[in-house]
Order: C-alpha cells, then sequence, then structure tokens
DNA sequence: GCCCACTGACTACATTTGTAGTCGCGTCTT
DNA sequence: AAGACGCGACTACAAATGTAGTCAGTGGGC
C-alpha cells in the first residue's frame, strides 16, 4: 500500500486532509482554480489516489465523497526523510542550515525551532 | 534554463558536488553501483544533465570530463524551498517537528541544529 | 413522468523519467 | 599493423505523470 502520490496528487490529498469528506465538485473549487485545473483533471488525480488507496470514496447517492485513508503524518513524514535522504544524506542539520543561509528562517520560525528542541531533550 | 533535474540526476549532480571533474565511467563507479546503475543508464543521465544545462562537459581527448555548471547550494536551496512550501505550507518548524516526532533526528543533529540557532540570533 | 445537468467510468495522449542497448569510431596494446 | 576495448551519439521503450475529453446513466426539478 502507500504507493507514493505525485506532487499533483499530493495537492489533492492535501485539500483533503483539511476537510474531510469532500465531493469531487468540491475539491475542483478548492484547488482547481489556484493550480489551472478542469474538473476532469482533478476526478483523474482522485481517481489514482483511490487506485494507490491513498484516498477512500464512499458513495453518496449518484456520487462519491472522498476521504484521505492514509494519515497526513505518515505521508508528510515519509516526504521529509526521502527529502532529507535525498538532498543532505540524512543529516537534517545541513537542511537546516541551508534554510538559514537562504534566509528562510523567520525569527518565529528560529523560536519554534528552540522550543522543539529544549522539549526533545527533556 | 536551471530546469528541474529529476531524482536519479540529483544524485549525478550530487556526485559532481563532491568532485569534480569527473568522467562518465568515474561517475558510474561512484555511484552506479550503489544505484545499480550500468554505465548505459549513467550517461543518460548526463546527457539530459548537460541539455538541461545543469552539468558542462568539456572535451579531453576523447572523452569529457564533467563538471556541475550550477551551484549545489542553488539547486538545493530551490529543492528546500519547493519542499517546504509543499509539504509545510512554507512553515519551516512544523516540519522540524516532524522529524522531531519520527525520531529522525540523532542527538548529534540537535546539538548541531542549536549550535546553529545560537549562531543565528547573535 | 420527463428531461437535463451533473457524475463517475473509461479513454487519450504528450512529456518526463528510469533504465538500458547498439553502433561506429578512435586509441592503446602488443 | 591489427584487433580489442573504451567512449560518446543515438535510439528504445515501458511506466509514471500531467492534463483533459467523451459517454452513458441517473436523480432531482418541474
Amino acid at each position: 500500500m502507500a504507493e507514493r502520490a505525485s506532487e499533483s496528487e499530493m495537492q489533492v490529498l492535501s485539500a483533503l486532509w483539511e476537510e474531510a469528506p469532500q465531493t469531487a465538485a468540491d475539491l475542483t473549487s478548492r484547488i482547481g482554480k489556484i493550480n489551472g485545473w478542469t474538473q476532469a483533471t482533478v476526478k483523474t488525480l482522485l481517481a489514482r489516489l483511490v487506485q494507490k488507496g491513498a484516498v477512500t470514496a464512499e458513495a453518496d447517492g449518484r456520487r462519491y465523497l472522498y476521504s484521505p485513508a492514509i494519515e497526513r503524518a505518515d505521508a508528510v513524514g515519509e516526504e521529509s526523510q526521502r527529502f532529507v535522504d535525498r538532498l543532505f544524506g540524512g543529516r537534517v542539520s545541513p537542511l537546516i542550515a541551508h534554510l538559514a543561509d537562504r534566509e528562510a528562517l523567520t525569527d518565529t520560525d528560529i523560536a519554534e525551532i528552540e522550543a522543539l528542541l529544549k522539549r526533545l531533550k527533556s
């Protein structure tokens, strides 16, 4: 199970994590516009997600209500791991260093990360 | 330019960031084995990278010496940005929180990150 | 009761990606 | 000199991905 969702599929999945269940029409109006996708495209993505077992479709009259079948934390965690492995040899600190260099870290981020670390150490 | 390198291409690029220039044969023995790629595959990836402008090929007799044409920091930074945007809405701390929850952070990582943050705050 | 709009199923198709084979040519070795 | 081998150029091709169209059925409004 849990075949990797492609980037586009991920966006659909994200929308479902934000709110579920949703119909294809819901999702189209929610994310179709921003991505420039037609309803047909959204439906294809949904079909693929269902086939991959990442989304469930529950019949509701003549349409379906779609819900995520995998946990956001799991999917995102897996992606993160892959990402860190791929670009930073699995080490997290180079990633942080990188984001820091690119000034992609706000003061808030820094504060939050520090708080996190404090919690971790205890 | 700077068309996105695919995941496999990224690995070739990474090997070149570690050491450059290298010949196709060098690269094959360096990364071919670990990835289970034949020399042909590595050459294809190199060709695509050259075509994308991410790698330069300098003739050296009858073979080429390949070198990265883009900065590691740029490529990695861009990828990171995309990644963080895509999965965490551009916020970095949720990513860290995530990695922390998954216990993907070693003690060393934590120490390093703390040091980094200290440096940043000054 | 009837028609229409909306829905899912199925189909389509170009591009990118992963993975590799073939071929011709030049070079090094003996 | 001749043949073996190494190298790049070109070709191949299936799977995944992005993007969308068509079609047939059905439920809801009138």
